[in-house]
DNA sequence: GCAAAAGTGTTCTCGGTACACCCATGC
DNA sequence: GCATGGGTGTACCGAGAACACTTTTGC
């Protein structure tokens, strides 16, 4: 074996794809970079690792720095090492997505790896700085696949939502048109979401029933872990 | 930001779960560790990453280095990166499967970083060194879910095998037991395996006829993505 | 009264599942 | 002839998919 310490002149980061829903629409949260490399590009939120931290405890500080939250779910994707994909050196990075309600989120966080932060909808993004187009993307496909077997509306959505609200969420994440007679009685038949014998209000239409989701059937169900198909 | 130099200071490994299957058992090729730490203990393959070789190159190499085969489904699964995970200093594994024919394997190749490699079922396994256990598990894991996408069986049966083969290999990977007829039923109407009008020979009972999977539907059916729910 | 979204049932088809007996070969 | 695994068909049930009209509100 060469010797060892020609191995240790690596560095590895992790990047957060922080995912919220809003009127309709699949938002990631995205940092406009105030620093070299690709100074004024669009970027996923990330940083390096520090020596004596774990991944996830690096994906939960980035999380916490960018958003001002804890406790959101939070999932490890792939990790990308490209030998030349970082300008400075051997930089891998840990590619995470996150989770998040848009309504919790706190605009103006004091983050100093960033000038400007702002949602993004997924379904027009530009040119982003590294590889991060195929790390989104990655992670993008990755949630696709996990809305299948978790109730991801439970982290997207805020507390009180209607039933029309939920299946938009569903459409923007599947990228499909959902019939919505089938939806209900599908959603409805899992007893994973309860009536709040509320309604909207202040809305130019019939105003829609509010639900929110049963905790104890959610624990229950992803303890066990179960398929949601639709 | 601190100095950058701070954090090029770690190394990465990547580690490789070899998939195998035979006598209705699904197998993984271990080595017994001729070097500190772990000396003597059975752990997955793996090896540092070098500085200019990319993360996939890099599990290329040792599964070449390992097996004498090149061409064979590898994929990346998830990245360990507890701080303590490995006693020299900040190392990060990424963790691979790979799915090989155990027939192709050669079983003496001159591997210098192992004492002894042998195949091991995966039903029964001990401790092993470092975190293999969970990155094993986790691999594992992965494997169940991809075997309802993707032909698993392509990978890793003979050319000619038997329904009765295919079906324990389903079973050995999801650990369920399935009926017989309603296999043969599903696989067949796939139209993905073609009856080869051979049969078996030299057994004690009636010769099974033999199969081999259809390289066109296969590739088609890979590249639009299909469901191979059993 | 009209625009806009909410809410609601039935039918059909297809795939999943359960299930038991005869067949071909080696010894 | 017997032990061993190979090979085959049918009936039932439930989930998914297609599909259109009435209701409630704000303006």
């Amino acid at each position: 074996m060469p010797v060892l310490d020609n191995f240790f002149k690596s560095a590895f980061t992790v990047d957060n794809v922080i995912f919220g829903f809003d009127d309709g629409d699949l938002k990631v949260l995205l940092i406009k970079r105030n620093e070299e490399p690709f100074y004024n590009l669009w970027g996923l939120p990330g940083y390096f690792v520090y020596q004596d931290e774990d991944l996830d405890d690096a994906a939960y500080r980035v999380l916490l720095e960018i958003t001002g939250l804890k406790n959101v779910y939070l999932e490890q994707v792939n990790t990308f090492g490209k030998v030349d994909r970082h300008p400075s050196g051997r930089v891998i990075t840990v590619a995470y997505f996150s989770l998040i309600k848009i309504g919790d989120y706190n605009q103006f966080q004091p983050a100093s790896i960033a000038e400007e932060i702002k949602w993004h909808s997924v379904s027009k993004l530009n040119e982003l700085a590294f590889d991060h187009n195929e790390i989104l993307q990655a992670c993008f496909n990755r949630l696709k696949r996990r809305v299948r077997s978790y109730p991801v509306g439970f982290e997207l959505l805020p507390p009180k939502f209607t039933l029309t609200e939920l299946q938009h969420l569903y459409e923007a994440i599947l990228e499909v048109n959902l019939d919505k007679r089938n939806f209900r009685k599908k959603i409805l038949s899992m007893n994973l979401i309860v009536d709040l014998k509320e309604s909207q209000e202040g809305v130019a239409h019939r105003p829609a029933r509010l639900y929110k989701f049963d905790k104890e059937k959610y624990e229950a169900f992803t303890a066990e872990g179960f398929n949601f198909e639709l």
